[in-house]
DNA sequence: ACCTCATATCAATTATTTTTGATATGACAA
DNA sequence: TTGTCATATCAAAAATAATTGATATGAGGT
C-alpha cells in the first residue's frame, strides 16, 4: 500500500533531479516532442524516457501521442496541484500546539 | 560550481523523502525540538540529523538554538521561495515557441 | 506481411541517498 | 574540570535512483 506520503513524495520528485529541470526548463517554452528534447539534450533516449516517465507520474508534465510521435507539456491542473499541495506541507495548521520540547 | 539547476533542486529534495514529509507534518504544529521530533518518530538520532539537516538547506525550514536544545519550524520565507520558485519552473514563459517536433 | 522509425521497457552497471552505529563537539551543571 | 546530555559528523553498509546498451512494442509506410 501506497502512503500519502509517499504519494505526495512523488510530485516533488519531479523537482529535485538536474536533468528534470532541464526538461522542464525547455518544456516552458512549449509543447516538445520527444524528439527535440533528444536533439537538444545531452542524453540518450531510454534515459530521456526515464525521466519523462518520472515527470509524468507526477503530474506536472502531460503527454499527448501522434502516431508515433510523443509530445510533452507543461500541464496546468498538475501545477495547480503542486502548488497546492506544497503550501499545505509547509504551512503551519490551526492545531494546539503542544510538545514543544521534552524538557518542559 | 554549483549550477541553478542544482540549487533550484535542493529546494524540493526536502519534499521528495517520506521520512522529511513526515517531520514537516509535525513542525506544521509548531516549533518542535529535535528531542520531540525524536521520540515521536520511528528513526534515530543521526538519522534525524541528517534529514534536519537537508530540510534547512532548503530553507523551508529554519533552526534555533537554545543551550544544548535545538528547535525547528517551519520557514514562512522559506516556503514563499519554495512556492516562487515552483510557478517559475512549471509556467509557459512568453517565448516564441518553436521546434515543437522534429518532423515539421 | 514486412520494414522502419519513435518510444518504452528491461537488465546490468554505476552513482547517489539513506540508514546505522560509533565518535566528536559543545553547552550546561556539579 | 569533569561528567552528562543534545546534537552533529563520520564512515561503512544498505537501499534507491540514474545511466547505459539491448531488446520489445506499436504505429505508419510500402
Amino acid at each position: 500500500m501506497e502512503t500519502t506520503h509517499q504519494k505526495n513524495a512523488r510530485v516533488f520528485k519531479a523537482l529535485c533531479d538536474e536533468k528534470r529541470l532541464e526538461i522542464l526548463e525547455k518544456l516552458r517554452g512549449g509543447e516538445k516532442c520527444a524528439c527535440v528534447l533528444l536533439e537538444q539534450m545531452d542524453i540518450g533516449q531510454s534515459g530521456l524516457s526515464y525521466h519523462m516517465k518520472i515527470l509524468c507520474d507526477s503530474g506536472i508534465v502531460t503527454s499527448r501521442q501522434e502516431g508515433k510521435w510523443t509530445h510533452y507539456s507543461l500541464s496546468e491542473s498538475g501545477r495547480d496541484y503542486a502548488a497546492v499541495l506544497l503550501k499545505e506541507l509547509t504551512t503551519p495548521n490551526t492545531e494546539t500546539e503542544e510538545n514543544t520540547c521534552c524538557n518542559r
